[in-house]
DNA sequence: AAAGTGAATAATGTATGCAAAATTCGCTTA
DNA sequence: TAAGCGAATTTTGCATACATTATTCACTTT
């Protein structure tokens, strides 16, 4: 058997990332019909890779395929972010646990230089910045005890994402104040080498930020009901990417 | 909004299905390229339905991709199996805990008819018996407690089948006198409402049947080392469906 | 004017066609 | 005879074509 070599990226992986990020970008809208002629002209293809592109992005869950109809961007509902934050709660445990179990002493250096340098004092800045390295952190928390299933899984179905959609404070759920002394912990957990510690940290971090969306989506049903965890209005210019934030 | 009425099935979701069950049957043998010309005539379908099937099948890992060169019958190596057992450790805890919640009096009744009426004494009939009512348990279990991300993901990514890859014993990975006992007390934690002691005896049970497996994989890897969990051996008569029971 | 009807239009699902890449196979050469 | 090379064949990736089904819109009818 020859080397795996194979360095050619088919034209519907191309498409696949493209979509996704406009949808993750809002310039694709929940709700939207896609019309694949339209949309393959725009990104200069013809529909084949296109509808292979959109196939996977259904089963992520990201469109909505109705058979004789079309795809539809998908919207999520209240429910399905509880349930993502719920999945989250045990993947990412499972993902610290795996992490304590298997770091390196650099890798622990690297793992305790998060939320160290920057300053994340109580200015809108400060929390922009707070919300951009918690989805670095988390993003290395996979790397470092996500091993194959589990990040195809956490990025598949993206997960993260889906949970981005309840974004109040740049995408985080609770205030730094609150969420930065357990990130502390969990860093400390992993970072030490303690998986049944680390696992437990974690996964009390995400329940937490989960009763806190709960409360928050209570809340929000009371005021006012709405269709999804965000309103539907326009990219707000350089659409920043959000990830959900815990 | 009209009726989201559509009850056409398209055919790429019907292949997906065909695929499915001749890979999950080993009618398609690990490691076999998948010729889309003679796979297609063979199934009275063109190429487009079936790329899309295979795409789907590649998201869930039964087939790999290698960009110009074709699909392959996955191989799942031990790592993987027992990766999965992990993700089935948090994930059907997950249900469990779940399940405990959310359960109801008639559902109760039904969840400890399991391992009830039948007659699971030594003899490889009783085993096998066993094995199937495993698997309908569990699938109760998902049932129950797998609300749709959940679900989705047990079985998109059909990590019960990927377990069932190591299959001694009928596809159980230890003896029934040893596994009844700790399906009697997840039962008992669902039935009677115990979120939390439902997913803790939920959880121990995949971990003890991860660590038996571990203990087999690393004898058999002493014995003689093979490539996959199971032999490549011709399907035995009207092959079995296999789902991993733990 | 509102509702219903049917032709016109558009969009989907699938088959087929074609160029580029990979594989195979026969031939040459050492 | 084994290894190396190049043409022939196969196969993939993508575009396009076409039939079927959904949608739209003008028109009739009550």
């Amino acid at each position: 058997m020859k080397k795996l070599g194979a360095r050619h990226e088919n034209l519907d992986f191309k498409v696949y990332g493209k979509l996704k990020s406009m949808i993750v970008d809002r310039r694709l809208e929940p709700g939207d019909k896609i019309l694949q002629e339209k949309l393959a002209r725009e990104l200069g293809v013809s529909r084949t890779p296109l509808m292979c592109a959109l196939k996977k992005l259904e089963q992520e869950k990201l469109v909505r395929a109705v058979p004789r109809r079309g795809f539809y961007v998908r919207l999520f509902t209240r429910e399905e972010v509880l349930e993502a934050f719920e999945l989250r709660e045990v993947l990412e445990g499972l993902a610290a646990r795996r992490a304590a179990e298997s770091i390196s002493p650099a890798e622990a250096e690297t793992l305790r230089g998060f939320f160290r340098d920057a300053d994340f004092s109580d200015g809108a800045e400060g929390i922009r910045r707070y919300a951009d390295e918690d989805r670095r952190f988390h993003r290395y928390l996979i790397e470092l005890g996500g091993f194959g299933l589990l990040r195809d899984i956490l990025e598949n179905y993206n997960i993260i994402t889906v949970s981005g959609c309840a974004d109040d404070m740049e995408g985080l759920v609770r205030h730094p104040r609150e969420t930065l002394p357990e990130h502390e912990a969990l860093i400390e957990a992993i970072a030490s080498g303690r998986p049944e510690q680390a696992e437990k940290v974690a996964r009390r971090h995400f329940h937490r930020s989960r009763q806190q969306l709960l409360r928050d989506l209570k809340r929000e049903r009371r005021a006012g009901p709405r269709r999804s965890g965000t309103a539907r209005g326009g990219a707000p210019g350089p659409a920043a990417k959000r990830a959900g934030g815990s």
